[in-house]
DNA sequence: AAATTCACTTGATCTGGATCAAGCCGGCTT
DNA sequence: AAGCCGGCTTGATCCAGATCAAGTGAATTT
């Protein structure tokens, strides 16, 4: 299960075949099945998580008890509540399986130790994150500058695979939307053509 | 000028003074006057941009022509279209002076060629970017979760300076709302209390 | 000091999307 | 196979915040 992990890396830096053994030993193996949590809100998040197989969800719950998405990981994804597992203040997001899941957990003494044993996992790490912001600025100011539909069409374009693995509810909660006013906006695309 | 950044750095990690000597290498220092325009939309961000004095903005504009505040940059931020930065395509961003402003930029090649001459700059960059995902992903929950009212409240107190420093209709199009919107909201937190 | 500009306010009206309320269907359970 | 539950749709109504339209006052320009 580490091939996965691996050549995600490889994407970005080069690892020695000592760096990979070594690599090995800051991790702990996770199954999750579907509809089990990984992390409840108030916790503290004690591990940074790489998706080998599955898909998860990250999201918090309003004082209305409504749901809102942070985020889907499903393969070669990085899950957790960033804020507490760097701080190791209380957790304000949700992650539970979607799908039957396998990861791979770090824990913030382990992923401090890791940076340090194998410098080149900075590197790593500050490309992914490079990535993460410009993703997380799109989603920003879309959410900000567009209305409901642009929203939807956008997403449907960008990420295919999520509209086809994640169930429609869920997405609208994503979009920020209500999920009738997402069933809506479908039909109304699916008229228009 | 450099002073403020080596600061910035050493609160993340450790920098020789022989360092110190290289890093200034990798920079160009800029002044911009206030109004002035560091990117403009469709042009290539040919600069990651440390902020040493002033204040700038990051916005896009619309086809109706309203601007959307991505954000605002003062001392020891960094400032760029950081997708277009990174990938060489055209930004979607302005970026122009609120405040008479000091930068020190560093070219795309130059940002490459840093991290691998001073590699504890892949660490310094990997924290300055895990700190700021944890902030972008607070944002966006808020803009999903919230009213108008409790974003406001939330940004006044989180960040009470820029609220001193910012004219209300810049703060109201970062929070994704009408400037008339923002006013009333003024109003009806004053008259409560 | 008159004129223009610009940020902000206030009021009146409009509207996109939320909310409330029923049905509908397909898949699980018993 | 009958019943139930959860995801989705559809319709009717509601409302937070946008839009449109004036007005004010402070700062900048001429």
């Amino acid at each position: 299960m580490f091939e996965v992990l691996f050549s995600h890396i490889q994407e970005k830096v080069n690892l020695a075949d000592e760096e990979k053994e070594s690599l090995k030993n800051f991790f702990i193996p996770k199954k999750l099945r579907k509809r089990q949590y990984l992390l409840q809100e108030g916790d503290v998040c004690k591990y940074l998580c790489f998706v080998v197989k599955g898909l998860l969800r990250t999201y918090n719950v309003d004082d209305k008890g409504d749901e809102h998405m942070s985020l889907f990981g499903w393969e070669g994804w990085w899950i957790s509540d960033f804020n507490s597992f760097l701080s190791g203040e209380k957790a304000v997001f949700n992650i539970d399986a979607i799908e039957d899941t396998e990861l791979l957990m770090i824990s913030p003494e382990n992923y401090e130790a890791l940076t340090l044993a194998i410098p080149v996992m900075d590197r790593y790490f500050r490309i992914l994150y490079q990535n993460s912001i410009v993703t997380k600025e799109r989603r920003l100011m879309s959410s900000i500058t567009h209305t409901a539909e642009e929203k939807y069409s956008q997403l449907a374009t960008s990420h295919p695979q999520l509209i086809q693995r994640i169930p429609q509810n869920l997405i609208a909660s994503y979009l920020g939307l209500a999920p009738e006013t997402l069933s809506r906006i479908k039909k109304n695309i699916a008229i228009r053509k």
